[in-house]
DNA sequence: AACATCCATGAATACGTATGCGTGTCCCGG
DNA sequence: CCGGGACACGCATACGTATTCATGGATGTT
């Protein structure tokens, strides 16, 4: 026992001076009791030391049953809370994780992709089930986004989501993965990626996309989608419908691509551009479905009929597409399975456990947009 | 002076032990280096205090433009971030709001609802525009969120959101606004309200709807909503609703009034409950878009024309809306302006400049599906 | 030239929690 | 009656930053 030690502190019905080991030298009289209550209050309040408050409430086994129900009942009772800042600080783990958002190029600002909304709810969703919370954050890609989150400690791992190329940012991504940040991608998996990336099987779905069409008769499928490699999803499902084309003979004609990023208004306009062409084409495989909403408003105006003068076929199965007139025919992705993979696998990585890239099979959704030969004219116009 | 004093602590090229003061107990010679880099070690690489590294790199104009400079230099070669966990615990913000989303009484588990999910993109959006991050929670209504999150520190204000009745745990409200936790709310603005609402003019917009169909020549108009006071946005647009039928001397029927929650299952079922009452009706103004697009499929599968038999409106103006078929006449409630609003009121809130509830303006839009009378058949199917 | 002033900076904490280590107590076999 | 566990728990400290107070030097004033 070495002189009256440093008692407990507690600012319940304390009195002015904080911390009685440093009295000797000037503290701060700190009237105003509007505090922050403390382990130490619920301490006092229990009748044991800080460190038992903190065992017990984060269920250390080595904490008797009675001591731990009266500490919780302290803590109920005052209404405590864990400062969640001073434990992520002395623990290492903050029970959060950071999905970073790249927006598409044309940030239209009004609306977003109707398709990671999905995959946002799913993702939430994901979280909220492991016990997780989720800090979302909006990106430009040109911005230092890898400084921002790499170190700042507020989350466990990160989730990146986005069309686009932002996987090329290699540099980054590797400064991030050398400090050993967790982290995991959706997006086209290819061969080099330069982390965990989980994804739909895009190649497969474009092919699936064109063998339809050329199953209803279609021989001058055209495609609507940037086929470049900035847009690696893009890119996979255009690589899937060549395979189908040339399986079956034909060879594919550059004059039916017309690249378009992913909404309603490139889908117009790349759709005009098509048409401006002179080309003739039987069928549209639009890379999304936005875009291929926005093809057939273009179509519409232009008196073309969809399904029967030219069929056509999305990409994503996001809400809309059933419901668009005619309903669309598209590629569905599994969002919800997508988002409880992301949040598995970075948990996973978290926890150092082993994970890899997967791929994800999609499922293809014929509905009117693309029954284009002998099909039905009977019923007009109805639902699904 | 008391003896060597502690020394600038810093992990660059240190050895052993970390805190020479204590250095004669016992210090663990911690020999993995995969130390974090810490202001100190900025410190030390640009020659200065830890303390003039916290000014420099947070703007403290106190600390001259050279030192500033070379801090700066120093934190970008080593790639120094601030640990936020430490920087809140210190100071009291964290740069954060947190969304509670409160999930609809009926999870369907797949899909958020789609007017949600455009309201968290522009709340989102308004966050970024700001520089804060959005925590997101979802929140189940029975459990104990309010403990969780109040003085959990990870945010510095609170944005509730969700359907129903939530505001009405008024208790819970109260303790958190008696801590002094900032939040707003989205949803109906009542008169005694807990807390600071923003909302929809869900009374007009209702009232609107009505008149519209009223304008078409509709008599007996149903109301598809649950019209408890455990829905008050619902209610709201009931009220209008019987207000507008009053105006015009009609008496309000009872029997017109289904209860539903806001899914299509939902309206879908509350349709083929009306239906199975055998009440005539010649309109149908359903609370929400989703509930209007189950009516619709119910009325449909039952041989039932929309508009030309029946009527029909929504509220909302979700994407999808102008997308079936027929194109849904409904109240559009601007939820990008609804999302600045929010998060501008919670800042605000946080700054302790004044704020109080506000209603935003709903504006009515007019498709097809309710152009009941002499309208133009024409037209067979076409887009908006 | 002496003194008040201002500026840039350093030293010393506090923020609230988690945890390694040590200690007192209780129980049991010998 | 004693030694050795096992068990619960308290002590002291570190996590990394922000801020208050003190300080030393440069500048301005009479």
């Amino acid at each position: 026992m070495k002189g009256p030690a440093r008692q407990q502190r507690a600012n319940l019905a304390s009195i002015g001076v904080r911390d009685p080991i440093i009295a000797g030298s000037q503290g701060h009289p700190r009237v105003h009791s509007k505090k922050r209550i403390t382990s130490f209050d619920i301490a006092e309040k229990a009748g044991v030391s800080q460190a038992t408050v903190s065992r017990a409430l984060r269920g250390d086994p080595s904490v008797s049953e009675g001591t731990r129900k009266r500490v919780e009942a302290a803590a109920a009772t005052l209404n405590y809370t864990v400062d969640k800042n001073a434990s992520n600080l002395r623990g290492r783990l903050t029970g959060t994780l950071a999905l970073l958002f790249f927006e598409d190029p044309t940030p239209d600002d009004s609306h977003i992709n109707p398709f990671f909304l999905s995959m946002l709810g799913s993702i939430t969703r994901a979280c909220a089930r492991h016990g997780y919370d989720l800090l979302i954050s909006f990106q430009e890609l040109a911005r230092d986004w890898h400084a921002d989150f790499a170190e700042s400690k507020k989350a466990d791992g990160i989730i990146l989501l986005g069309y686009g190329d932002y996987l090329t940012h290699t540099s980054r991504l590797e400064k991030l993965r050398a400090r050993g940040t967790k982290l995991v991608s959706w997006g086209a998996v290819m061969p080099d990626q330069p982390c965990v990336t989980i994804g739909c099987d895009n190649f497969s779905g474009g092919r699936s996309v064109t063998e339809h069409l050329l199953d209803q008769g279609c021989r001058r499928i055209a495609f609507l989608g940037d086929a470049s490699r900035h847009f690696p999803e893009f890119q996979e499902r255009y690589r899937g419908h060549l395979q189908a084309l040339r399986t079956q003979g034909i060879v594919p004609d550059d004059a039916l691509q017309v690249d378009a990023e992913s909404s309603q208004q490139e889908g117009r306009r790349a759709a005009e551009t098509l048409l401006a062409r002179g080309e003739p084409f039987d069928a549209i495989f639009a890379a999304s479905d936005l875009i291929a909403i926005g093809a057939i408003g273009a179509l519409s105006t232009q008196g073309i009929s969809v399904p029967f003068e030219v069929a056509v076929a999305g990409f994503d199965d996001i809400p809309m597409a059933s419901f668009v007139n005619p309903p669309l025919t598209t590629v569905q992705q599994d969002t919800r399975r997508a988002g409880e993979m992301l949040v598995d696998s970075l948990l996973r990585l978290i926890h150092n456990e082993p994970i890899e890239s997967k791929m994800l099979p999609m499922k293809l959704m014929v509905r009117r947009s693309s029954l284009w030969q002998d099909v039905a004219r009977l019923e007009p116009t109805r639902e699904d």
